[in-house]
RNA sequence: GCCUCCGUAGCUCAGUGGAUAGAGCGAGGGACUUCUAAUCCCGAGGUCGCAGGUUCGAAUCCUGCCGGGGGCACCA
């Protein structure tokens, strides 16, 4: 097994074709050969019904003077044809294609190069908020912002992990103060009930405090006092912060292990952490004068975007009551990701509700220098998730859905769907399975989903074990692992001389592609391209597998077929992996 | 008011300049002595929100309009 990049033959072809238009017509070279996949050939270029106007000649001409000139080249394409308009129809020879296919088998990274090197990349993804439960809300973020993670990871960039806890504010005061004059109260890990959280008794005891904040003057007075005591180091409320802090990140914990989110405490960098730098960015920005007073606050009014009343949106620096928020934070965050960790590309997976004020932060990181021309720094953002009744979804009750539970309901579908299919199962199995089964169908539920848009939940769908679900994907690797064991998973060498069917043509051609879709997701951050690419490399494999039987062949079609299996079986696996879902090996 | 995202089959969604716009679900028909039928095959179903424009060519790019979501100072 090497590490060697295969270039995809999309590629390849694309550069004969380029070669092929810089020698028909050297005025044009350096033209988009605009090559693709054709449902009438192995690919097809545009490029003479782009070109002709600018060549000064029909569409038709300038097609067969580039069949002229590929016709000169020892390229990768065998045989082109012009139809229609001047579409040319690109064929590619079999044992080409066989070829790549061995390239590809004998590398440990399926051929896949490494686009993304060089790249430092921040991903900031999940941040929930300390001493309260995740919930629904927190779904996309980290389950596209681990498999963004993984994709770009693999594709070369040295990726930095930044969980943005929300480990700091006021509220700490109440809950601190609250729990120290209520020792009886549990809530660490250890004293509670299995299948309750820290977390989840956190957030009640919060709630509670909250209550008692709002009717009680002064529990309120000593809950203020108490943030003080907090924010100025005292020894005894700083301790039992981290114990708060530490409870909930296990919590935290539990869930991204069933998750399977690469998340550990070691990327855990909360907004406490940019306390001490907060003093320092407000000076920066004062003295640039990019930030200056406003009504007894210190902002920085836009240069670009404007509010309802038509002044300039502020991002607030500092309060009239001379604490930080939120927006502080970002400044300081955003200058320490440029300054101190050097990354040159920043992600932000937050909802979309949010690119306003990412707008605004990138806006004044650029004013303050820190942002330039040499660091992208970008929004990912999501849509919500909604429930059956196309609002945000809610439980039946109105209340926030517990991620917990929101698991706990897909694996319970999946388990029962799987049960039903398969009642001999032994416990242990469907248990094993429907978790499996369960989280896969919840994340790729979200992640096939564009990114930008709302999506439904819909548990029964995602738990299906047609159409496009993690499940269908998951089951199809399966499959094709069990036609590999029957034939003792042989070492399989590739006969390129064999002529390629139809269908195996097809399966070829999706598997060689995979370079592309990656690319693709690394450079759009969509991983349900990802998906789709996975889900139509499925079908492709089932139609080749209805069309070609593999075990019952004869050598040396027999191996080139296992080859197929193989290969696709790896493919999937890596691509189910890229998205943080698991490939069982049986279902 | 301004900004932004969305509008594609009954439903859920792909498709961002190319050939008859594709899947899945649902409804109809068919296929298990055959590598997992947890599957597959066949047919039905569309003024791509509307109207202009650019282009040889537009679901895709531009403009306007209609409808929906979201955002726009001391919460995060």
């Amino acid at each position: 097994m090497t590490n060697h990049e295969v270039l995809p033959l999309l590629g390849q072809v694309a550069d004969s074709v380029s070669q092929a238009i810089a020698h028909a017509r050297p005025e044009l070279a350096g033209a988009d050969p605009l090559v693709r996949r054709s449902e009438h050939a192995d690919f097809q270029s545009n490029a003479a019904l782009a070109l002709a106007k600018r060549a000064r000649t029909r569409p038709t001409e300038l097609a067969d003077a580039l069949i002229a000139a590929v016709a000169g080249d020892r390229g990768p394409i065998t045989r082109v044809d012009m139809s229609g308009p001047g579409f040319l129809n690109i064929t590619v020879p079999d044992q080409l294609i066989w070829n790549q296919l061995a390239a590809r088998l004998a590398s440990l990274r399926l051929g896949v190069g490494t686009p993304n090197e060089g790249q430092r990349t921040v991903i900031d993804y999940s941040a929930p908020n300390i001493a309260k439960e995740m919930h629904v809300g927190h779904l996309r973020t980290t389950i596209i912002g681990d498999s963004l993670a993984r994709v770009l990871g693999f594709l070369g960039a040295e990726v930095i992990r930044q969980n943005h806890l929300g480990d700091w504010g006021t509220q700490f005061g109440m809950l601190i103060q609250y729990l120290d004059e209520h020792p009886e109260a549990t809530w660490h890990h250890d004293e509670l009930e299995p299948g309750t959280s820290a977390a989840s008794a956190l957030d009640d005891l919060y709630r509670t405090a909250r209550a008692l904040f709002d009717a009680d003057p002064e529990f309120a007075d000593r809950s203020r006092r108490r943030v003080v005591a907090l924010q100025s180091g005292d020894h005894d409320t700083v301790t039992r912060w981290r114990e708060i802090v530490a409870e909930s990140e296990r919590a935290f914990r539990d869930i991204y292990d069933r998750l399977g989110v690469l998340l550990t405490p070691d990327d855990s960098v909360g907004e406490s952490f940019y306390n001490h730098l907060l003093a320092d960015v407000v000076t920066e920005l004062t003295e640039a004068g990019i930030a200056v007073g406003s009504e007894g606050a210190l902002v920085i009014f836009s240069e670009e975007v404007t509010g309802p009343d038509g002044n300039p949106i502020p991002l607030m620096v500092r309060k009239r009551d001379g604490g930080y928020g939120y927006d502080t934070t970002d400044l300081a965050t955003i200058r320490y990701r440029i300054h101190d960790l050097k990354s040159n590309r920043l992600l932000y997976v937050t909802d979309s509700r949010q690119a306003l004020h990412f707008q605004l932060i990138f806006e004044a990181a650029r004013r303050a220098g820190w942002l330039t021309d040499n660091v992208e720094a970008a929004h990912v953002p999501y849509g919500t998730v909604l429930g059956p009744d196309g609002r945000p979804f809610k439980t039946r009750a109105g209340g926030t859905v517990r991620l917990m539970d929101l698991l706990d309901d897909s694996v319970a579908r999946a388990r029962a769907v799987v049960h039903e299919k398969d009642p001999d199962l032994p416990a242990e199995e469907l248990d094993q399975i429907a978790e499996q089964a369960g989280i896969g169908a919840v994340k790729y539920a979200d992640l096939s989903n564009s990114r930008i848009k709302d999506y439904t939940f819909d548990v029964d769908r995602m738990v299906s074990f047609n159409g496009n679900t993690g499940v269908y994907l998951q089951y199809a690797h399966t499959r094709i692992r069990s036609i590999l064991r029957k034939a003792g998973d042989p070492h399989v060498v590739i006969d390129p001389t064999i002529e390629l069917q139809p269908a195996e043509r097809a399966l070829a051609l999706q598997l060689d592609a995979y370079d592309t879709a990656l690319t693709e997701v690394g450079e759009t951050l969509e991983p349900h391209k990802l998906c789709g690419y996975l889900y139509d490399l499925a079908r492709a494999f089932t139609s080749f597998y209805e069309a070609c039987h593999v075990l019952n062949a004869e050598e040396p079609v027999r191996g080139n077929r296992l080859a197929l299996c193989q290969l696709t079986a790896r493919t999937l696996r890596h691509g189910l992996n890229l998205l943080g879902i698991s490939a069982p090996d049986r279902m």
